[in-house]
DNA sequence: CGGTTCGTTGATCTATCTCAATTAATGTGG
DNA sequence: CCACATTAATTGAGATAGATCAACGAACCG
């Protein structure tokens, strides 16, 4: 993927035109990308990162471990997302970082993102926005395991990741990929894995959606996202 | 309270000494307070501020409503947090802020906000990193509900509070002010006040803490945190 | 083609919810 | 400062969503 079309780029120039100014602050931000298969660590709780990461393509995810060793998923990395920005001002990661699906990523090092804070304040705010709009995430997610049933949760969880990869534009009408697990549905909902298989088993048979090929096809998007309360306008 | 005397300057200032230029930026921060008696909402979600809030006392918390009713706290808010950043850099509120005591707030206009990026890195790079740290008590919240029972999400609660407090000096000892109903615990941990009362009563009779006159006390806060699986590093 | 991971099913168990009622605080007007 | 009204805490009993355990078939992978 080039510095000229990526995920993030189509983000920031949807909301607001891009000047040459930051155009080129966004080109400098870019300075190698790596790649990792699936269900690999990329960044452990604990390590101190000297740089944040872009996600260009496949699919991540930001988890914790319980100390009895339940792992909970906070939140999926879709392409475009930054990560690990806390690890710019705070000292250590306090999660870790997984591919689920096979992943590029761009490095963003401290040093780039310190001096776009000095060079080009609308880049700053915007990615200072990009993290606030990651908070709102997490605060759906909250309502989400604390308020909804499995069924209505998981539903909440496919709008939202459909939602999100329309957004950079990795939706196929209907479609988007789903790579994810059920174990790992479990581990996002706080749910058993059998359980997400029975309500995902549900969901299906009311028509809702269809599940298969590592994609994700919404059927009824109106009850989908009835069914799971979803508002996309945090996003 | 005095801007020369805040929980947001004795936070900021304990992380590194300020500058002169600094002091005057968060001095200018202030604008007006406004009190609030206790459970009043603050800022209602739909809502677009034009300010930002800083908690000065008292205890508020951040809450969304699903569309069955059922009320879910995200978030309590503490002394010295600065909250509704995101109406700073988002469009509106997606959730909404109501106080839990009786609360004095200061006014932070966005205004104020914006000149400071402009004129102070340090205190903006502050700023956001508390919004950073916001959202790593967002993913312990989401932990917690996720992958807690009743009683260890208690305890983590708990604990998390008193060590918040205790960042900006508002703990006595082992006790911390404790104007929390059940049922709004019940809210904020996703349980049923019912199944609140009783794993309080676990948490009394194991002797780990004891709560009244509106105060907790961590009788022993080496096995609540072990209860809680509470590690303080992510604050 | 054998091994591992992933999805599915059945049966049983339990944490937590709901409903309903009672007691204890807390607040308020007179 | 009392009497009443309201809110908060507590208790019991019964119902259920979801967990756990265990087994098996299907898909994928080197």
């Amino acid at each position: 993927m080039s510095p000229d079309d990526n995920p993030l780029r189509r983000k920031l120039s949807a909301r607001a035109p891009l000047t040459a100014h930051e155009e080129q602050a966004l080109f400098d931000l870019w300075v190698r990308t790596m790649t990792f298969g699936a269900r690999r660590d990329i960044v452990r709780e604990g390590e101190s990162a000297g740089s944040c990461g872009l996600l260009l393509s496949g699919l991540a995810c930001r988890y914790s471990m319980t100390s009895d060793g339940k792992r909970q998923i906070t939140s999926f990395i879709v392409p475009g997302d930054i990560y690990d920005i806390q690890s710019f001002l705070l000292e250590t990661m306090d999660h870790s970082i997984a591919s689920i699906s096979p992943c590029e990523i761009a490095i963003i090092p401290h040093d780039t993102l310190l001096a776009i804070t000095k060079s080009s304040q609308r880049i700053s705010l915007a990615i200072w926005k990009e993290s606030l709009a990651e908070a709102a995430i997490f605060r759906q997610w909250i309502v989400n395991l604390g308020r909804r049933s499995a069924y209505h949760r998981i539903a909440h969880i496919m709008c939202e990741m459909f939602a999100r990869h329309r957004m950079v534009g990795l939706t196929d009408g209907s479609r988007v990929a789903w790579p994810i697990t059920q174990a790992e549905l479990g581990d996002a909902t706080g749910l058993s894995v059998v359980h997400v298989n029975r309500s995902l088993q549900a969901l299906r048979a009311e028509g809702l959606i269809t599940l298969s090929n590592g994609t994700l096809e919404i059927q009824d998007w109106a009850r989908l996202s009835q069914v799971g309360q979803f508002d996309g306008r945090y996003l």
